[in-house]
RNA sequence: GCGCCCAUCGUCUAUCGGUCAGGACACCAGGUUUUCAUCCUGGUAAGCCGGGUUCGACUCCCGGUGGGCGCGCCA
């Protein structure tokens, strides 16, 4: 039989990076098994269930790549299904109706008294007494099927040959298997995957703000490097081997892999990962999501396409993550807003006004390419009696007012000679002030 | 409280009785780039504790400790 495994999330919230490493290990699994992944919205809480919510789940399964190859079982259309199960169950003696505490009429599910074995595929082999296992609520005295009903009746119906859900699931699955068997169907495979926490090694809470896919998207996390790094947390492939493509991974993902202790997720690794799938972005896509973040920027003005594309080839390989092109500005503006720090560890020492004095000279007359900004700072440097290479902070500061950006000949050579010869001017003005 | 699960560098992990306990992030030092980033080289850093079993235990067993999860007319 071949394998169906689905996602099963219900659309209360954000969706949780926790969450959505189900997904993802749900969705390699049956990717390398050749299987099918499906999707399941278990939207019965009627409370807390919004279209919002639901959107915002579609939207990050889209933006990971998590495709589903069925459409989406929603469990709101599902009513009568689970109605029709719970009379099946009391007619066949597995469950009964109560009144309890005069709420009204509700259904109970009937435990078989007998103890319950199932091998899970990550924890091994689970067990509970039957003592343990008590009856417990299927139809709310509402009408309403509960939690436990619905998803297995789903996943008969949905035909899942495998289970992969949150270890906070392992007590439940006791009772779901009881009511498979209940409910004449086999039991399907099961595997629970250890939780990830925060940084602080606690279980993610409604605090832990950043913890939602979105976010991870609105800071400038590329989703192949999200993906990864989510696979990585709480599975390996058994080797060294970190950064995996898609593809490798569907290769590689077994469940006898995955670890049943939990994981604490690391910022840092993640932007390292971000950083290296960036710098291997194709130009094209770099400069459109560089563009994207540049908007967002309060300073931003539009500036033309190819002027973007060769600030972009200069700094991609620097870029860890999108955000960082805030502190392009000085590409974009004639005068740069000098970055205190550089201005004080760099500036003023020397004889920094007859080098842009200079430089200035020999600039003006100068033709704007690479080679010749790099001929007429050597120049500069020979004529002051400056060692090899002394002018290029200070010059760096006075231009672009900072202490770090890329190649300081490929820097002037782009701004051109205007704006480069302005702001020597405005480094000078500086000085004397 | 009861039940279940887990336990290797700060973090993610490799190891399925015999290894100098390996890799990655982070950190430190050096090199390259006289910037920065990348990159390269090197370094600091781990088997929770106590008992067994065994010629030999990180690995198997027991106990302890620590952490997680569950015990809803939530999902």
């Amino acid at each position: 039989m071949s394998v169906r495994a689905r996602f099963a999330p219900s659309p209360t919230g954000p969706v949780h990076i926790g969450n959505i490493r189900v997904a993802i290990f749900n969705w390699l699994y049956a990717r390398h098994e050749g299987g099918r992944f499906l999707l399941r919205v278990e939207d019965t809480d009627r409370e807390r269930s919004t279209p919002e919510a639901l959107r915002v789940l579609l939207d990050a399964l889209e933006w990971l790549g998590l495709d589903y190859d069925e459409p989406p079982l929603y469990q709101s259309t599902r009513i009568a299904a689970y109605q029709a199960a719970a009379k099946h169950l009391i007619r066949g003696g597995h469950a009964y109706r109560e009144n309890k505490d005069g709420k009204g009429e509700c259904v109970m599910f009937r435990m078989p008294g007998a103890d319950i074995f199932y091998k899970d595929e990550i924890k091994g082999e689970l067990h509970k007494r039957a003592e343990d296992l008590k009856d417990f609520l299927i139809v709310r005295s509402d009408g309403h099927a509960v939690f436990h009903l619905a998803n297995v009746v789903d996943d008969i119906e949905m035909r899942v040959t495998l289970i992969m859900r949150g270890d906070d699931h392992v007590e439940n699955t006791y009772r779901h298997v009881a009511m498979f068997r209940a409910l004449g169907a086999e039991p399907p495979k099961y595997a629970h995957l250890p939780m990830i926490v925060n940084a602080q090694g606690k279980p993610y809470s409604k605090r832990d703000g950043d913890a939602f896919v979105g976010d991870f998207r609105d800071k400038g996390f590329l989703p192949q490097a999200l993906f990864n790094y989510l696979t990585l947390l709480g599975w390996s492939p058994g080797d060294d081997r970190e950064k995996l493509s898609r593809e490798e991974l569907i290769n590689l993902f077994t469940l006898d892999r995955v670890k049943s202790g939990p994981a604490q997720v690391d910022l840092k690794k993640l932007l390292h990962l971000n950083g290296r799938y960036m710098a291997e972005l194709p130009a094209e896509t770099f400069v459109a999501g560089a563009r994207r973040q540049l908007c967002a920027c309060d300073w931003w003005r539009d500036v033309d396409d190819a002027y973007l594309r060769q600030v972009c080839a200069l700094m991609q390989s620097r870029a860890r993550i999108y955000p960082q092109v805030e502190e392009w500005k000085h590409f974009f503006f004639d005068a740069p807003d000098y970055e205190e720090k550089a201005v004080k560890k760099i500036l003023g020492k020397g004889n920094d006004r007859a080098l842009f004095g200079a430089l200035k000279t020999r600039l003006e007359s100068a033709a704007f390419t690479v080679e010749a900004v790099e001929r007429a700072l050597r120049a500069v440097e020979t004529d002051l009696g400056l060692g090899h290479g002394h002018a290029n902070q200070p010059v760096r500061v006075a231009v672009t007012g900072r202490s770090t950006g890329a190649g300081i000949a490929e820097t002037l050579a782009l701004l051109g000679k205007s704006r480069v010869l302005v702001r020597l001017d405005h480094a000078l003005a500086r000085l004397s002030g």
